[in-house]
RNA sequence: GCGCCGGUAGCUCAGCUGGAUAGAGCACCAGACUUCGAAUCUGGGGGUCAGGGGUUCAAAUCCUCUCCGGCGCACCA
């Protein structure tokens, strides 16, 4: 049940049934119903009056007068007043929220749930990181980032596949292949000294080596390159990969599909050249020179005539090259193939998840999914910037020459999954973040990821007293649940349980709007605030008694407040499972 | 030089796609544990929303210019 939905229907329809009256058909659009930042307001706010006040040939404050009255006499809406330079101001009668906590506390985990995605497919691609080696820390946050986001997708009602893009095709793979070979006569017991330079030095490559000499024995060495390379590639990358889905599921990340760049060239077709045929036949193609570019001189300019993109034409600065001086597709040409088979399978709504670095990227991408999906499909892009790896506000020293990067795998294993993924998610994906390895481990307010858990088991510890008071109260979840519906909420009187009561009902809200902005983190702060409410409260029962929740001489209250408790609980358990992380029982 | 992202309290950051008197945590000051978990909570001081101009009933939010920081800038991925 969604309360603001419900009032925004009252508002709608109260503007329509006076619409006759207007110079002009009033925009719906406009129009918004939301809770007032400053709840002396009352429940429920809407500008709609101001905004429709042109099409109505009226004064704001006139036309907010003759809409309040017409839901002054809805259902649910106890108060009405005009405020300001146009606002209708509304007060829910407290049954509303009532109503609305019972619905939650049946939905249980479904609280929240929406319907806004009507079954559309989406694809979420996150992550991509070229198989070359173990994951980083900076691959951490477009995992957790992608993977939350999924999740909410999914949650607003959307069909969501997660993906993950394999750059198995370009000269990096093949430096990996060789770096590979070498480990390979390594392991045939050839002594290969240092690592040459531009070759992967890490060790991780030695099972790689051995893998190889236990397949082929001494055969692959004696054969040219041209030969041994393919063999080795493909068996590294794939390696890599286990490796890399390992990594992902430490942190609790998994794909649907794991779709390989070379698999649009290799087999029968390639899907590449039938790309650039299309784009061709549609004249967004054409062979010119490129002015070299602005500011930094590029030392090797080779001015010369290549194959380019009209990306200009769909918004881009500059039209984009699709093949190398040496013939091969640029990955920008496998990328534009990449995204219309997105396109070719279903997916009109696609989201890319992205590292920093690549940000000058996205024009050009944005545009090749116009051309190539004639306007139809619709790329978003999201940003992840950088994190900074510190430890008691000292940063921990990184050189990725040395070899010495933190990997995914040690900021896991050292901090903890729920830590990780929360405060990768504590923060707007396009600002950067500060990540402290001592700080997320600490058990304090400083550690939102322990407060917003601690509220949660908090809230389970408060169950766990109650059945000495109340025997009734049923130990098993939804039995607990299904009890707690029925409790007697009237009992609910005091004005910080009625306003936890209206925050456990913007939940649905919340999802909705985190889902439409493709922004994760919204869920993670509003967890934070509910949390912050709740404990709050829970403290208030120390000055005051009477306001605990555990009332051992009135069972009525006792069951009306814990329904109010199960509320909270259920909004952070389902939050958290959104976000990736555990809703711990307790926490001694 | 161009493009993208940031600039909000001393510090770290929110601000619900334009709403009413801009909010939290930390730090600082003053308080609350014979108690449902004090791993928590209550109160207080603290602001030129980087700066100028514009759009409108209304701007931290949109447009524009300037300043500062980060990232990127044929044929890498």
């Amino acid at each position: 049940m969604n309360v603001f939905e419900l009032i925004n229907g009252h508002v709608r329809s109260a503007v329509a049934d006076l619409a006759s009256s207007f110079k002009a058909p009033p925009v719906l659009d406009r129009i918004v119903v939301e809770p007032p930042r400053d709840p002396t307001h009352g429940d429920v706010a809407t500008n709609a009056a101001m905004v429709l006040a042109k099409d109505a040939g009226m004064k704001p404050r006139e036309l907010a007068e003759k809409i309040a009255a017409a839901l002054g006499t809805r259902a649910g809406i106890a108060r009405v007043d005009v405020a300001g330079p146009g606002f209708i101001n509304m007060t829910l009668d407290a049954s509303v929220w009532r109503a609305a906590l019972v619905s939650a506390i049946a939905a249980g985990r479904d609280h929240g749930r929406s319907r806004i995605g009507a079954g559309a497919p989406v694809n979420v691609e996150y992550v991509s990181a070229n198989p070359t080696g173990p994951m980083h820390v900076g691959h951490c946050r477009g995992a957790v980032f992608g993977d939350a986001l999924a999740n909410l997708l999914a949650f607003a009602g959307y069909r969501v596949t997660r993906e993950y893009y394999i750059n198995d095709a370009g000269a990096q793979v093949d430096v990996l292949a060789r770096s590979a070979f070498l480990r390979y006569r390594e392991a045939l017991g050839e002594a290969i000294g240092p690592i040459p330079d531009g070759l992967y030095p890490g060790d991780y490559l030695v099972p790689v080596g051995k893998a190889l000499a236990a397949e082929h024995g001494a055969a692959l060495g004696e054969k040219p390159e041209r030969e041994w390379l393919p063999v080795a590639r493909t068996r590294a990358v794939e390696m890599m990969m286990a490796m890399i889905r390992e990594d992902l599921a430490a942190l609790n990340v998994r794909h649907d599909v794991f779709f390989s760049e070379r698999s649009l060239t290799e087999g029968g077709s390639d899907a590449v050249a039938a790309t650039i045929a299309a784009l061709r036949e549609a004249g967004h193609i054409y062979e010119g020179r490129l002015p070299p570019p602005k500011g930094a001189p590029v030392e090797d300019w080779e001015d010369r005539e290549q194959t380019l993109f009209r990306a200009t034409e769909f918004g881009d600065d500059v039209d984009r090259p699709l093949m190398k001086s040496d013939g091969s597709y640029t990955y920008f040409a496998s990328d534009i193939a990449y995204h219309k088979s997105k396109f070719d399978r279903g997916f009109r709504d696609m989201i890319d998840v992205w590292g920093a670095d690549h940000g000058g990227y996205i024009k050009r991408m944005q545009a090749a999914v116009r051309a190539v999906t004639a306007g139809q499909g619709d790329l978003d892009v999201k940003i992840v910037q950088l994190v900074k790896l510190l430890r008691g506000g000292e940063p921990v020293k990184m050189s990725k020459r040395a070899g010495d990067f933190v990997t995914l795998r040690e900021v896991v294993d050292e901090v903890g999954r729920d830590a990780v993924r929360f405060m990768m998610l504590f923060r707007k994906n396009d600002a950067t973040l500060d990540f402290d390895l001592a700080k997320v481990i600490e058990q304090s307010r400083d550690n939102p990821v322990f407060y917003v858990q601690y509220g949660h088991a908090r809230g389970e510890s408060v169950f766990r007293n109650a059945r000495e008071a109340l025997p009734s109260l049923p130990a098993d979840p939804a039995a607990r649940a299904a009890f707690l519906a029925g409790a007697p909420l009237e009992r609910l009187v005091d004005e910080a349980e009625l306003s936890l009561m209206k925050r456990i009902s913007a939940w649905p809200r919340q999802v909705e709007a985190a889902a439409q902005a493709h922004e994760p983190h919204r869920i993670a702060f509003f967890l934070y605030d509910l949390a912050s409410e709740f404990h709050a409260q829970w403290t208030r029962g120390k000055d005051l008694p009477h306001l605990r929740f555990i009332i051992l001489d009135d069972p009525q209250i006792t069951v009306a407040r814990l329904a109010l408790v199960q509320g909270v609980v259920t909004v952070l358990a389902s939050g958290l499972a959104l976000l990736g992380v555990g809703a711990p029982e307790e926490m001694r």
